[in-house]
This record gives structure tokens, sequence and C-alpha cells, in this order.
DNA sequence: TATATACATTTACACTTGTCAATATATAAA
DNA sequence: TTTATATATTGACAAGTGTAAATGTATATA
């Protein structure tokens, strides 16, 4: 079985933080100094952070000068919410009515 | 701000033995023993992370005499997929083309 | 009652993870 | 070059997590 990859990106939203960071993300692209002010925490805190949402394709950066701008991957959401999908889902296209299924 | 019960329905998933159990109940109702049989690990193990899955909802339990039968919940399916379209989704309500975004 | 089976709980342990202080690196401005 | 700013890395530590052995509990059967 291999899960592992799909553990990984799992465990990216799996923490306060990050989520607190995906929705300061959704109205558009923020740099680093900005996020740290809205989140109470350190600054390498917050490197971690973003080095675990990057790594998971949830996030793209964008270097200039020596700000880094961070932004919400179109790709990794969409592939993201597709890897959900399959692991949360039951079996309602065999029924009579999946259409109809509370999983869509 | 409060994601502590979100993040608590993210870890639900996030190890590899909770993964797999999620697509082997996906056809059906199952109980314990023979879930046991599919996965590699101990039945304490299973215990615990049965116990998981049905504290986040995902998975609901029927007790039949002296087994344990568990199933997928319809309705925390709907709310865990839900929850994470909170999260992971960008802002292309307020673009000119909504319906064309990747996050649909 | 005695025995067997299915499952839960307790306990202990190794491993992972979130956090911050300290430090390093890179870039821009004075 | 010197100084200030933005970010990354390292190291240490506490807390959380997955695992299995041992044990407990409930139910069914002989």
């Amino acid at each position: 079985m291999g899960f592992r990859e799909d553990v990984r990106k799992v465990k990216a939203l799996a923490d306060e933080n990050r989520l607190a960071i995906m929705l300061a993300l959704q109205h558009g692209e923020k740099c680093g100094c900005v996020l740290l002010e809205e989140l109470n925490i350190t600054q390498p805190t917050l490197s971690h952070h973003m080095k675990v949402l990057c790594d998971s394709g949830l996030v793209a950066s964008r270097k200039e000068g020596k700000w880094m701008h961070y932004s919400l991957s179109p790709e990794g959401i969409s592939s993201y919410r597709e890897m959900i999908s399959g692991y949360v889902r039951c079996d309602c296209e065999k029924e009579e009515t999946p259409s109809a299924c509370c999983c869509k």
C-alpha cells in the first residue's frame, strides 16, 4: 500500500496554524512578514509551517528581493481535493440514485 | 481562533492505516475481525484507530452480539468534505468566471 | 459453569512534531 | 562597507502519536 505520500499531504493541514495560513491566503498572495503579523508565532515557526505547506503542493512561493511571497496553488488545491475525495466517499455509484448521495 | 475541532477531524485521516480503513469500508459495513485480517496490525492498534475514526464522525459503529460493525457515516463524510472545502479553496468567487476555477 | 471469541483498556516505549532561542544567510539601504 | 530587514537553518525540548504486550470485559457456545 502506498499511502505514505497521501498521509504527508493530509498532515500538511493537520495543524491549527497551517489552517489559519490557508485562510489568510484565500484572498490572494501575501509575504511572510505580513503572515507573521497575523499569526501569534515566531518567525522560525512560520518558516517551518510554510515549508510544510509548500512541500505539500498546496502553497506556492515566489521570491522577490528579500521577500518571500506565498499564494495558494490552484493545481495543489485541485490535487488535494481529489486525493481527499478518494478516501472520503461511499460506494454510492453502485446504488440506484448515486447522484443523490451525501458524498456528492 | 477555533480551529481545534477541525484539526482533530483532519488528523483523523493523517495515518496510513486509517486511510486504508476508509478504503476498506467504501464497499459497505465490516466488522472489526474482518478489518483485522486485512490490515497488518494488532487488535489493540485496530481498536485505537477505530476509536479515532468514530470520534471524528467519519465512521459509525453498530454492536451486534460480540461483534462491532463499522461503516462510513454519510453525514460524517459530507461534513468532512465541507470542512476541508472551507480551507482548500481559492477566492475565485470574486473572479470573472468563478465556475471555471480549479477549486471546483 | 467453563471455555472460546471479539473487542476495549491500560501501560510502556519509540518516534514524530510544534515551538522557540540562537545563529546563519541574503538582500537592500545608508 | 556598515547596518537593517526578511527569511532559513540548527538545536533542544515538551507534547503528541502509533504501536504492541498484557489485561479486562462482554457475549456466545459446549
